[in-house]
DNA sequence: TATGAATGAGGGTTCATTCAT
DNA sequence: CATGAATGAACCCTCATTCAT
């Protein structure tokens, strides 16, 4: 029965027009910023005359709120599903980036700078749903953040707030990067790099001593040991 | 010649209420952004008349223009000098995120807020400006990195843009955070915390092999040559 | 018939909700006046949707023009009904004043505010009706008016137009007073006084002659004669 | 010297322009009312574009409160000039009664209508305006009659607002007849009328027993004493 | 040169009214 | 018949920009 899916049987236009009205306006938000962004070019897009925007929005602003929070919603939930179900830091490392940049990128960026933009200068009623929704969104990896600083995964002599920043802060400048070059490198060689370059600052740092013995060195022990042991289980067969 | 010397208190004259200008306009802008901006406000607080500012500046976007552009050449100027007479790359990370630091919030972030903002949204003529600024800004250090790049004092097996966005992007959300949060931490400390935490992903990683070892290696090797020498020493016994 | 019947229930239904939609204009029209009630707050308040209220009526025009009309005949029918059964002029008058206050005070004053509002404001097609509901309305006690001065009951030295003007007039402030005031006194008490108020001004005046003597002359004539039998009195003892 | 009276030299074009903007707007608001008046019909008949409206005064209401202020200023100046300077009560009826109807009749009846009918409907901000200037205009006439009722030249056993009332309330009426019926009659007659009758009820009531005795007789009475003293004093000289 | 004054070109928003279902 | 939905037509207001003085 393909019709029982119809929760809302007179909504249906309905919703179609409101998620007409939301992508249309994502669209125009997103090239445009708030302010340039005008209610008639979201109606044209929308392919609706712009009092049926009031219709459906209270206002400008209200329809701008909407666009972000949808948008914020997509991307948080992903993640707050994903990433408690991965085993170790690291894979949650490699998750938030491939995630984050594939997101926005694939967004057309307009997203990013619509939020990056109108995040500061917008009036109150804007910047506030903003900073909720940023603070939402960054939440699962915050825990799992927390998590591996709490069992000495990660460096502890770090405000974890600093880690954070490292993270996004590097995956944001990517972005621009991107957004800006237009000549957009793979995502995927990109987001390994970024894991890497990223992990090789979270991670707990060697102990004091091992900067001056240094890893090569203890590799190189390694490598006896394994040799000598080695040597001692192939000699030992002939010992009965 | 005579009307050289009337140039001159003219230019003067002229001089000043350009600077006045400008001061009122970064201030405006700053606080407003672009969009929300008013020349109105801008000539309120320049103590001129608001027609004043159009025998001055072409309009609005010149003015922001300038605005912007003296910005940049003001903290783009110090680097420039400063960053090459710095012995190594260490020194350098550490001087330009301090002064990046520094800059941005001493600024009342304002400045800040406007570029990341208007970057986008603004229409051209605007963000191109900005992004020529932004790549000057960013030119001196770049160069260090280039150098260090070269001589192998950092990694070389990522792309030199990704390392730059790294730096900058975790200043950036660093800046964001103190920005937002209100309560801002003592910038030197943080400064500092940010360097070492940079410095980590940056320095050279350690020979090929030693990314198989790291330490859950070297935990698992130790599993190892314990257990081998458990067997050796039960092996032992009756070997004789 | 069968038509008949069908035609019986329908009207029933449609009969309410005509009366709803009435009733809930008038609540609207009353409160907010011609031009800032909306037929979408009529519309709810009768617990319809909005296209309804044009089933019904052909525009809000029309809808407030009903409502007018409604409350002009049944203010109106009361007069009509017990004015020419009262004795007369003073009964009448007193009937008069007391209705008028009681209606439009009981109304909670909103009805009074439109008719005096938009009577003159509101476009041509609500002017007009208002106007000719206040002909009607004022009617009855015209004619009691005109029957009084037929007979000498009331004077005869003015027009009745004048007499009228005073009536409604003095109403109508004292209406607005007690609707501004907030602090509404006992209307029984106020209509008996306006009455006695009016009523000095209605009846017939003495005669002419009488207007020269007025009570400010009959106290100078009392002077008069006080001081003359004082002097008389004080001139007699040293006659003899 | 003609220039002296130049207070404002630099505004006096500023001044005609905003006379010729209230002009514009009284005629528009008394029209129209307050709501159907439209910002861009009041620029056309001042002469200026729409938004030289927004230059002068910073709303629509805003024009419209200082329509009504000026208004009122203009004849409660004249009635606080006048009315204190006139010798009894019934002078100053006469004047308040011909100066109300000269006002109000010579404006073209559009600025009462626009007080009568926006004081109720009109958000907060014209009716507060409204009233108070309203109760400004009424209170010269106010003190006369407190100060008449205290001295027992009016009739003391009525409320003073209710004889307020009448006299305003007469005036309105007849006012709204004017305007209404569009065949002005002449106001000096009708104001002389108007003041006869609002005089009846305003004077104060002769004694109970008066009403039986009549002042006819009273008359005759006087007029018997009178010629009894005069024979009296006649007679006295040859007393001696 | 500096400015008071004026304005053209929109922008967001409201609402009575229409119409297909 | 009732209504959800859509909209055309204004309306108030803003502001960068121009220009005569």
């Amino acid at each position: 029965m393909p019709t029982l899916q119809r929760t809302t049987p007179r909504s249906a236009k309905s919703r179609q027009r409101v998620d007409a009205l939301l992508a249309a306006a994502r669209s125009v938000f997103s090239e445009l910023g708030f302010q340039r962004a005008t209610t008639a070019l979201i109606a044209e897009r929308a392919g609706v005359s712009e009092a049926t925007v009031f219709t459906y929005f209270p206002g400008k602003r209200e329809l701008c709120v909407q666009v972000i929070k949808d948008w914020y919603d997509e991307i948080t939930r992903d993640l707050e599903a994903a990433l408690p179900r991965l085993p170790d830091i690291q894979s949650q490392l490699s998750y938030v980036v491939r995630a984050h940049l594939l997101t926005l990128l694939a967004d057309g960026s307009g997203m990013c700078a619509l939020v990056l933009g109108e995040g500061r200068t917008a009036g109150p009623g804007l910047s506030d749903v903003i900073a909720e929704c940023q603070r939402r969104y960054v939440a699962p990896w915050m825990a799992c953040l927390a998590q591996a600083h709490a069992r000495g995964e990660i460096r502890q002599d770090m405000p974890l707030r600093l880690l954070r920043d490292l993270v996004y802060g590097a995956m944001e400048h990517v972005l621009w990067d991107s957004i800006t070059d237009r000549k957009r490198p793979p995502i995927d060689d990109t987001a390994q790099q970024l894991c890497t370059l990223i992990w090789s600052a979270l991670m707990p740092p060697l102990p004091a001593d091992a900067h001056h013995t240094s890893l090569a060195a203890l590799a190189r022990f390694k490598d006896d040991v394994t040799e000598a042991l080695r040597r001692l289980e192939q000699r030992d067969p002939p010992c009965p």
